[in-house]
DNA sequence: CGTAAACTTGACGGCTCTCAAATATGGTGG
DNA sequence: CCACCATATTTGAGAGCCGTCAAGTTTACG
């Protein structure tokens, strides 16, 4: 029998490597290595408490798994994703977040799960205490919160049932506004249903967000592609000359 | 090549009959027919909030996804589980709650999947403006919420990461306390390491909720007895001899 | 222009799904 | 209490999607 599976790194080498996160060694640029930005321009409910402003490059880490959790933080712009290991450095990608969305909050007091940034991004960071003190500040927290369980659902039914070829079309899908999903305002009626994303991701972080490997993401995306159902531009600009046949192809409908 | 992948159903005619839920027709006793229990015994933290409980027989629906969310829940007692449905009849269980859990909770105004009871159990039932009035139930929904996020978490690294034996003796330590996560006790110095737990779970609710089918779910556990890993007293009553033993397959460690 | 990293492509194997049948379990009525 | 039935579970055989390993090829960047 096979001892443990998928996206496993060649262990003991990559390990002590970086310590962790596999084939991926090198895109950490040091961790924690924030550029102060400014005070001012808050959020209409974050306005109330004390917080800054942090400026991070692309690929930095903003906490790891198992850190002291004293800090509670808003994407002002960019994007994050959220991910987990497990001891033999297989990575699951768990969110993915973007302008609006709190993250860094926990109930054991200690993070569970590491932050790196996926673009260059501006993080606003507070004292977890300060929410406490403001009741439309909890409130706003709360629907945040609420709204990450919903992706957190949707990510378990791709995780748990989707094809790979269901789970790359969920993905390019998020990058089209008001598509795929309740809602769903159709092809627009005049003119053609195209749109170009651009997944500002790499394979790997792809991979690992949707549960395959590299190579199944890039043989997806090749088959999709010889079935001129997308075009690739660049290699995280891809275009949809159709967007709604990319939507039939998530599993959804 | 085959169509739509894994765990779906004899399309048409399941579907039809009983409008969602594959392969599970006839454990759904009529759906919304609670029995009015009592309006004491208040929480905590709902103490403040004029409440309700209902109670539900094993394998009622509380409500569907997609139904307008008006109604929070707080699980008095018993077991719940959030699934959803692909178009094609596929199934997600997407959370597992048990006493003291909240759910229920909306940001789109809709229920983003439904929710059924796993054994009889009594479920608080208060309207969602409720929370809105009392600072201290807004923080305990609050970490509340930051408890499903973190086993959400854990759930897509199950989903995405480990191997069906991975993925069932995970499932098998979630029925035993402060083993195989942070603070895990150990095997008590003095007797043995044994346990017994109760699933009180169809295999294909197991199924669903690992992201498996109902064989491959029964292989593995037949392979777990066959190894002397663990003893099957009843369907839903397994024996484990070794704790431990059964977190070392977990994939954590 | 040269090197390293990222990505693609191919061959192959295996874990898990599908389909099918056998066995066990639980509830019901005689 | 036991035969009987529907349902749940187990087991088997075979297939296929996707992972692994190992090249190529392209891209990025100094």
């Amino acid at each position: 029998m096979y001892v443990d599976t998928k996206q496993r790194l060649d262990t003991a080498d990559a390990i002590s490597d970086s310590g962790f996160a596999p084939r991926t060694v090198g895109r950490y640029h040091g961790t924690r290595a924030p550029r102060h930005v400014d005070d001012t321009a808050w959020t209409d409910y974050l306005a109330a408490a004390r917080t800054r402003i942090e400026r991070f490059d692309s690929h930095e880490v903003l906490f790891h798994e198992d850190d002291t959790a004293d800090h509670l933080y808003e994407v002002a712009s960019g994007s994050i994703m959220l991910y987990r290991l497990l001891a033999d450095g297989r990575r699951q990608v768990v969110d993915i977040l973007s302008a609006g969305d709190l993250f860094g909050m926990s109930v054991t007091g200690v993070y569970d799960c590491s932050a790196e940034t996926l673009v260059p991004s501006d993080v606003r960071v507070l004292d977890k205490r300060e929410i406490e003190r403001s009741a439309d500040l909890q409130n706003h927290v709360n629907r945040c919160l609420m709204g990450r369980i919903e992706a957190l659902h949707s990510h378990a039914v791709l995780l748990g049932r989707k094809s790979a070829a269901e789970r790359v079309a969920s993905f390019l899908m998020r990058f089209v506004p008001n598509r795929g999903m309740i809602g769903c305002t159709g092809p627009k009626a005049a003119g053609g249903d195209d749109k170009v994303v651009v997944l500002r991701m790499t394979r790997q972080e792809i991979a690992d967000y949707l549960g395959l490997t590299i190579e199944t993401v890039s043989r997806v995306l090749s088959d999709l592609k010889r079935r001129g159902i997308i075009s690739i531009e660049k290699n995280d600009r891809i275009r949809l000359p159709d967007v709604c046949r990319v939507c039939r192809l998530t599993g959804i409908h």
